[in-house]
DNA sequence: ATAATTAGATTACTTTTTGTAACTAATGCA
DNA sequence: TGCATTAGTTACAAAAAGTAATCTAATTAT
């Protein structure tokens, strides 16, 4: 029945989880905060929280502690994660390209 | 607040829909029927619709009707769509280097 | 004309996932 | 002591996803 391969299907999966690909994209930029990811992606801290620690369990992002004042927590991209480089680049390219800006709030009417 | 181009935005959000990523891969190797991809993917036929409509909306799929007997639908890429395969080879490149197939149904415990 | 076949849409219903807002924990400073 | 700051967590209501069964349209053999 089924005709995919399992890891193709099991990052797919992964990748199209919401908001994975915008946090990726954050990522790639450097390292992050949670707050500063929580003010750039259209995001509430709760699924931030959640998808974090997805992608922390995968070994995509690694979470750095240092213990300043306040607390300090930053975000990285493991080598698995800068890996995806690639795919969000071509992302972009695809967008500059084909996506109409008009387009963005896009609710046809029926 | 929010730091991201919108049309990238609109497309991360668009490629990040459940299953939008496994039906392009279907797509990209040909014209499919309905019911093929309904076999081939881990989805029901109610969302297959669903996001063939989507997709449809964002001139991404193309739509064909055969009056054969029995009639038979084909959908097929657009331009638009077939762009999108650089982004798909690429998860497939990634898949293969870094998703470990034990690891396919990943429910740790807690 | 009517029943059978195929494609795909729709409906009714349950389960998951989201989003929001209020709350907690750890730390250091006034 | 108690307030400010960062980084989350919890509880709960709302929205979306998932399933299976049913429905419609086109065609054609009887």
């Amino acid at each position: 029945m089924n005709q995919l391969c399992p890891r193709f299907e099991k990052a797919m999966v992964l990748l199209s989880t919401r908001w994975v690909g915008l946090i990726l994209f954050e990522l790639l930029k450097g390292a992050k905060r949670f707050s500063e990811m929580e003010a750039d992606l259209p995001i509430s801290g709760r699924l931030l929280s959640d998808r974090l620690k997805l992608l922390e369990k995968e070994g995509i992002v690694e979470r750095n502690i240092y213990s300043e004042f306040p607390v300090r927590i930053e975000y990285t991209l493991s080598e698995k994660g800068k890996a995806l480089e690639p795919v969000i680049k071509d992302i972009q390219r695809w967008a500059e390209e084909y996506v109409i800006a008009d387009d963005i709030h896009g609710k046809e009417a029926e």
